[in-house]
DNA sequence: TAGATTGTTAATCGATTAACAATC
DNA sequence: TAGATTGTTAATCGATTAACAATC
């Protein structure tokens, strides 16, 4: 079933359990589909459709109950499993990502990512601690992944060398990735790998101005 | 002639370009819309449509001159031009950003992205520097966008004064934004925002995981 | 010339939007 | 009941892919 829903549906769903999660609401606060569409510069019928992939959350005349379609958008997602995740690459963007994630962690609120290990192949680097997680040698990277299950790798190397660690990382069990180095990763079917390259989008951005 | 490009197509450009720059070659060397679409993962006919919706500049039988493609993507997309920007907000992700853009400068062929401005509101990190930009209050941009042309503003400012400050910066004259902030901003037409939400884009990952 | 690959038209596919009966 | 809004079908729109004549 899930091989059915485009990945742009989860894109727009996301950002729909945010807007839910943004408003306050008692247990008989109801939001109707535009207003919904309206936060998230999106078509109603599309967030209808959306929804509607998923189970018949609404009643007609009245709208969607705020709190629980807050839920079933976070049992979809799955926002409410922890989801490990390891950081390859401590340099600049590693390091605020490791210290971005690991601190939001207590501010948000259903938050549920929690960073299992560090890192690099830089022995200045190896040894040291970020918010309290160790930064390991990769070679080590079987130690963390064999203990328990880390879904995700967010990649943050340098680009020479990207492919090379998503390879070694995949050979390790991890099945998806959030790359940050400016390269297109070829992955194997079952993979999934997830770009977001700053200067890409500021080339793009770039465009039009 | 640029409101019928699609942004996908400029985005793909993006990728093509980086792709040539990533090929060592001499002035006879040729590539085919077919290896471009490999490395790009994207259809040959695609690769040749993206091209085509630009001007002529294969060759039957023969392909793509590689400089030649080179040069033209570059001029389209402007990435000859320096690009001015500021970065708003001086926390663990701006300045990481702040470093891996000024850094880059050095390393990376073509780049064209130069940080002007640094600003933030928290008074302990007015008068510092980073990489030798100093950190400024938000209230001096207009002294900043007001000598040169700053294209693009980074909005690394938390989520709930993201709203405000682009609010802020517009009225001060910035056009596009690249925000990392994970809020949906409005912005008038005329204005572009591109987001890059770490926390979503995790979130997304994890659906299908 | 024979083989290869472009540029482009036509066919397909999928996603978005409009419309409306069902119903709260 | 009257008004509002869902869930869903049908219509539209746009993007991707296939196909092929032109031609290097």
């Amino acid at each position: 079933m899930r091989n059915k829903i485009p990945d742009v549906v989860i894109r727009r769903l996301v950002t729909y359990l945010r807007i839910l999660t943004d408003i306050e609401a008692g247990p008989d606060d109801y939001i109707s589909s535009a207003q919904i569409g309206d936060l998230a510069a999106v078509n109603s019928a599309q967030v209808r459709k959306d929804l509607a992939l998923f189970g018949e959350f609404g009643k007609q005349g009245v709208g969607y109950p705020i709190l629980g379609l807050r839920k079933e958008l976070t049992a979809i997602l799955g926002a409410d499993r922890e989801m490990n995740i390891v950081i390859f690459g401590v340099g600049e963007l590693g390091t605020a990502l490791a210290r971005y994630l690991t601190t939001r962690k207590e501010t948000a609120p259903n938050y549920r990512f929690v960073v299992k290990g560090l890192f690099d192949i830089d022995p200045a680097k190896v040894g040291t601690e970020i918010e309290g997680v160790p930064v390991r040698h990769l070679n080590e990277l079987e130690e963390v992944t064999a203990s328990g299950d880390i879904k995700i790798g967010v990649v943050a190397v340098p680009a020479n060398v990207a492919q090379e660690v998503v390879n070694y990382a995949i050979s390790k069990g991890i099945r998806g990735f959030l790359n940050f180095a400016p390269v297109r990763i070829k992955v194997p079917p079952g993979v999934r790998i997830q770009n977001s390259d700053v200067t890409s989008d500021l080339q793009e951005l770039g465009f039009y101005l």
